[in-house]
DNA sequence: CTGCATCCTAGATGATACTG
DNA sequence: CAGTATCATCTAGGATGCAG
């Protein structure tokens, strides 16, 4: 097994590295957006639903559940009538807020450059009848 | 909290929130291992293949140009005879190192949490069977 | 050596219907 | 309300073969 600390990982190159685990745990289209929105404090999962918009519940749920397993989110059931659930973000959580801000500071600082350079390489693509 | 776009964005929401690009662009099973290989310098495409390993060409290609595309690294082709192309990042490439480095050094310090909180899980899942 | 095109499978995700 | 179950689909990714 892999021991621990790396900039980006000794040998990243095994799925066992804690990079690759970490990537993996972000990697998916909702975890974020509902770690975000669990951020401001425990919600229900209509809540949730309602906000994230174009979830379906299968990929609510199931995210929701792989958050739960991983000790980033608790869910809290009430024995009641009109069921309600509500979700919060635990300790563990909430150090993964840090991360993942600094990837959208990143994201929010160089987003120009990367449409930029974006745009130049789709430009540069559709011309191939410069002079060749 | 972040200065101005988002902590963890302001509409993640909607899929054009850098958060949501950012996650994109590295979400991928190879961009993070071929930015970390990168980040040690220059290297042939050959090189990096066989130091990824698990990666098939069409993977390496395709993630090395849609790195190319965002600017992220650059791509030197040598008009030689034996084909030769050298991939480097770029400046920008480099500043996702910092954020990238942020995630991993959360994942090695909390990865024991995370497979203790998998471990408990999975066990209470399994016990169903305790007094019923 | 570097890279592209094609075929093919598995998993991810969405839509819908049903239940406690 | 909060899920679960199922079906259909889409696409990422791997394998292979060909080309400059």
């Amino acid at each position: 097994m892999v021991s621990k600390a790396c900039t980006l990982a000794p040998n990243v190159l095994s799925a066992q590295c804690p990079t690759r685990q970490a990537l993996d745990l972000i990697a998916d289209k909702w975890t974020t957006l509902l770690i975000y929105l669990l951020s401001k404090g425990k919600q229900r999962y209509g809540d949730l639903h309602r906000q994230v918009g174009g979830i379906s519940q299968k990929m609510l749920t199931q995210t929701l559940r792989k958050l739960e397993r991983d000790g980033l989110v608790t869910r809290h059931v009430y024995p009641e009538v009109p069921p309600r659930t509500e979700y919060e973000l635990t300790k563990l959580g909430h150090t993964l807020i840090g991360p993942l801000g600094a990837l959208c500071e990143w994201a929010g600082a160089h987003l120009a450059e990367l449409e930029q350079a974006r745009k130049r390489y789709d430009h540069l693509q559709k011309k191939p009848s410069l002079s060749a």
